[in-house]
DNA sequence: TGATACTGGACCGTTTTAGTACTGTTTATT
DNA sequence: AATAAACAGTACTAAAACGGTCCAGTATCA
């Protein structure tokens, strides 16, 4: 459905908090309560954001987690692959077999553009940046564009389905 | 998962074929034929983009399917829309409902700003242009960028989860 | 009148998501 | 050394969304 889950943006705003709030570490339960969200799901997200490298963590009584690098060197791109995994805006990219005919189909192609291009935008966003409102500036990403016509010959529309 | 449903992606190809071939329609069987998919499903996208305004459709013997604008005008966005609904990277964005604290929670405006990024980087692109082999040019977009350092006071990082 | 093809739902199995629970390990404190 | 706090890992369950099918209805043409 074109939508982050909850877990990742969960996950952002956590990150977020710690991005502002550098200095100290905080526990799980200190998380939950900041975000308002129950214990259980708050550790989850903890755990895997510091499977990713993007927190460290301390165990023990006085343990907790800060983050692990400048929050400038996080990227809202990052938080999602470490919490849903490589981003594929359709099935075709994630998975690497062919869709029966590859070879011709010029909508895949262009889905890999396109995802491309919302990749680089979701990684031009670092956590810095999501502390404080955002300005509309513009920036510029790859995006495909149309250009001279390029005859389609005998292109293959295949769509391959599976169980 | 941000991943656009395989409707969808039905949707976007089957389109973009009847982008390429303008002149002639083509019943439910044909398309299936041409993507290599159940009639069923075939039918069923057919069906939800006719209702979008995207498909003029004829019933009866000698009906079937053609496109009902020109392929310049039909943008991907426009064709996620029609098979799955308002695009919403957050659900935080689809709900109207304020996630608890929404006056000062940063993260959720810059969600907004980045939605409406990725919204128009796909309505950018038409079927015209799925029907080639796009080319990688520079498209300018609005992405929310960062700017002079605005100071972020008691701000709330709370997230409302429902059932 | 009959065959063809779209229309509109309902329906159902599967997968993914969202959230919980439990057991284990590390660490600081006393 | 004992204890309590806190992270680590994994398994599990309920609910939602997805993907696909099916069927009864209506329009159209020959």
């Amino acid at each position: 459905m074109l939508r982050v889950t909850k877990l990742a943006d969960y996950g952002i705003v956590m990150l977020t908090y710690l991005a502002a709030n550098r200095e100290s570490t905080y526990t799980a339960r200190d998380m939950a309560k900041i975000v308002q969200l129950p214990l259980p799901v708050v550790s989850k997200v903890l755990k895997l954001l510091g499977k990713a490298g993007l927190l460290t963590s301390q165990r023990g009584t006085k343990g907790g987690y800060s983050l692990a690098r400048d929050p400038q060197e996080i990227t809202v791109a990052t938080v999602i692959r470490a919490l849903e995994g490589p981003i594929a805006v359709t099935e075709c990219i994630a998975v690497n077999r062919d869709c029966n005919l590859e070879l011709g189909c010029p909508v895949r192609t262009n889905w890999h553009l396109i995802n491309h291009a919302i990749q680089s935008a979701l990684e031009k966003i670092t956590l810095a940046e999501m502390t404080k409102p955002l300005n509309q500036s513009l920036v510029c990403l790859n995006l495909p564009v149309p250009e001279t016509a390029s005859k389609n010959l005998d292109i293959s529309y295949e769509r391959q389905q599976q169980h």
